[in-house]
DNA sequence: TTCCAATCTAACCTTTCACGTCAACTTGGC
DNA sequence: GCCAAGTTGACGTGAAAGGTTAGATTGGAA
């Protein structure tokens, strides 16, 4: 049996209150279909129980993970489609597994940036013009084979 | 004595492809004062020569070190102010070493992102639902004392 | 000279994301 | 009974980097 009882009911700007964000962000939510109130009143005003809450925090946490609405959103819906079984663990544990290798990924890339940055802030300290660079000095310039601006006007 | 002479003039369309972007994106850079042409046509065609092909290398190069054509846009407009002297290389690598700091910023916060999603997979092949907790097995779950949902409904 | 692809300017459109901001009305609690 | 708080619906925002017409002109090859 459903029991219908227990626990404070919010109404949409306490809840807002609770997560210092706005009625707007939850109506927004619901649109995504990823907050549906526990009931409504007669007149149509949304009620959230602590089941709201719980959901509301899932979803902030996986916004700070990085996750989009639209990434939270499949989730959700994956974790609907059986809520009971491994199946669905699996799939949310995956869908982690896949963040967590992009993230990865961006980690490396950032790393190759920033060792490309740190080689041009080595190189602004003594090439004389950056924006001048190739250019008359070229010639006695020890980074020449670097030079990609030389190997794309030689072969135009 | 401006020497008009040497070199090639390349038309925007070549210049685009040479460079694998559409001639809008060029015209844009123009926009945004980042790339005017060496001369025009008679008929007002532009034309662009090596030097051209420098500064747009320039743009492509920063834009993959990840700074967005307004952050160029600002190294540039430095390097017009004194084109000369130490004061813009070293505002330059100044620059640089901000955007490097951001990026550092950025790795760390990756990093931790990650060891948190490595913990929530670990998590997850513990508790039989991620949107169920906490729940009814709460009170056997050795991450209570972790657990932010349980914090903000006592707060409440 | 003719023809048509390439350019020109100007101005609006596009996409994504996560809401913000009216408007016009209805509810609900002190 | 009053007015803050809620309702739906629709449109706006803002940043980024161009895309996409439209309508006219140019320039180089045949």
């Amino acid at each position: 049996m459903e029991s219908l009882s227990e626990g404070v009911l919010y109404r949409i700007g306490e809840l807002a209150d609770l997560f210092g964000v706005t009625p707007r962000t939850i109506r927004y939510y619901e649109e995504l279909g990823l907050l549906e109130p526990a009931d409504r009143t007669e007149g149509g005003h949304r009620k959230y129980a602590e089941k709201n809450v719980i959901y509301l925090k899932r979803i902030q946490q996986l916004k700070d993970y990085g996750l989009g609405l639209a990434d939270i959103q499949e989730l959700f819906s994956l974790a609907r489609k059986d809520r009971s079984g491994d199946a669905v663990r699996l799939l949310l544990a995956a869908k982690y597994r896949e963040k967590l290798e992009e993230a990865e990924r961006r980690k490396t890339a950032l790393e190759s940036y920033i060792a490309d940055l740190s080689w041009h802030v080595e190189q602004l300290e003594r090439v004389k013009d950056f924006f001048q660079c190739p250019g008359a000095s070229c010639g006695q310039c020890s980074y020449a084979e670097r030079c990609d601006v030389r190997l794309l006007l030689k072969k135009a």
